[in-house]
DNA sequence: CAAAATTATGAATAAATTTTGAATGTAGAG
DNA sequence: CTCTACATTCAAAATTTATTCATAATTTTG
């Protein structure tokens, strides 16, 4: 999860990016002025920051290069005005994207992802024995070959495949598969659906390669 | 290669900044009025235009507004004398930059050159097997053919072909279609978009070329 | 070893999702 | 105003997946 600092004096305008940011699936922190910003920067470590040029005391641009002298964290610019990005977009300001205002939250969020995804490229590739599970693409690839596994199969290997060797009772398998609470699934649909998983995989209960049943307690992937 | 529409009724001036754009490498197409330049504005689509204030028949302003209601193409506006800049400055004319005869060739290939590159910052053509998907243009060949696309069609196919193989569920898809929030749409409109453009490029979604579905996830390419 | 508990599995059924053709809404062009 | 293109919704059909069930197989326990 992306922590986003937001640095902006006028109030309404953090609360609302903040609720916007929240409702991304972001982390919010916030700072009114230049130095907190600094402050926050270095002890929260945000993942991006948004960040207003007209700022009390200090000055964006400033921030904005203090910030550069120890890192490269993205940094969006909020510029009150047209003719203001006019000013400075020629300067070297040390930002990695401009918003004008009055801008649009949902392009805001969406710069903010856009940016994210270019900074802290994807999701991680898992490798297992000759398994390689592709999170973005939800796809299984076993010694190069495609296994196609449904939704609910491949969010249980995942599951499983974060932590090999730990057991993962079926109510915790149940926890990664369900978003919705209400959802209430007998406990054996999920034998099932490991059935269905080494059935694809070609695996076999009685001297597994990849999932083993612990009697009493749940699966885990074999170490 | 951008391609520049130029509006202009004095053959002479025309045929100089048709020499200046070609030298710089741009792609040149000519209009003498208004009529014929929002003709070869619908079927040329191009990147940027210049456009005389001063134009038989009707008046560059209207051209201007009339080519605002489908486009945010780049306008720059030619306009004959220092008074006349001074009329229409305050106004909402449509234009993005203003260009007084007599102009040095020279600057306005400046300023054309700058009004490309903030308009069309990094467009890249995608290519994706047999198809070519070009953002500035909007438009989609396959096997050098063009496919025609609505607007909703051709960016959800660009969506997808950032990344081929990685699925986007409908709301990703309609994120990257609509830029306001209370843009809310039924989510099964995304289906039928896809349809569509499986019609259009005449996939099968039984044995897709291009487009996957994939149950209770959503689309992606099929790499 | 036998009883009890747990897991495996094939088959049946239920549920969910996707595909599609057609209907409706809407805005712009002529 | 009518015509057209496009966007959107709707609903039925086709498809795929989820879940349950019954029974067999396996493991644990005493």
């Amino acid at each position: 999860m992306k922590k986003i600092l937001i640095v902006e004096d006028d109030e309404n305008i953090q609360n609302l990016l903040e609720m916007y940011l929240r409702k991304a699936g972001f982390e919010v922190i916030k700072a009114c002025n230049g130095a907190e910003a600094l402050n926050k920067f270095e002890s929260e470590k945000p993942h991006l920051i948004v960040l207003d040029l007209m700022l009390p005391l200090v000055d964006g641009i400033e921030v904005a290069k203090e910030i550069r002298k120890n890192s490269n964290v993205p940094i969006i610019m909020l510029t009150a005005k047209v003719e203001e990005y006019d000013r400075i977009k020629g300067l070297e300001t040390g930002a990695d994207d401009y918003v004008t205002k009055p801008f649009s939250p949902k392009e805001l969020v969406l710069r903010i992802q856009n940016l994210i995804k270019r900074t802290y490229p994807d999701e991680k590739i898992i490798k297992f024995k000759d398994l390689e599970i592709h999170p973005g693409e939800m796809r299984v690839y076993q010694s190069g070959k495609e296994i196609p596994l449904t939704v609910k199969e491949f969010k249980i290997l995942f599951a499983l495949a974060q932590k090999p060797g730990t057991v993962f009772s079926r109510e915790n398998i149940m926890d990664a598969i369900y978003t919705e609470y209400d959802d209430v699934v007998f406990d054996r649909t999920i034998d099932v659906y490991i059935k269905n998983i080494r059935k694809k995989l070609g695996d076999n209960p009685k001297s597994p390669k990849y999932i083993e049943s612990v009697y009493g307690a749940g699966y885990r992937l074999k170490k």
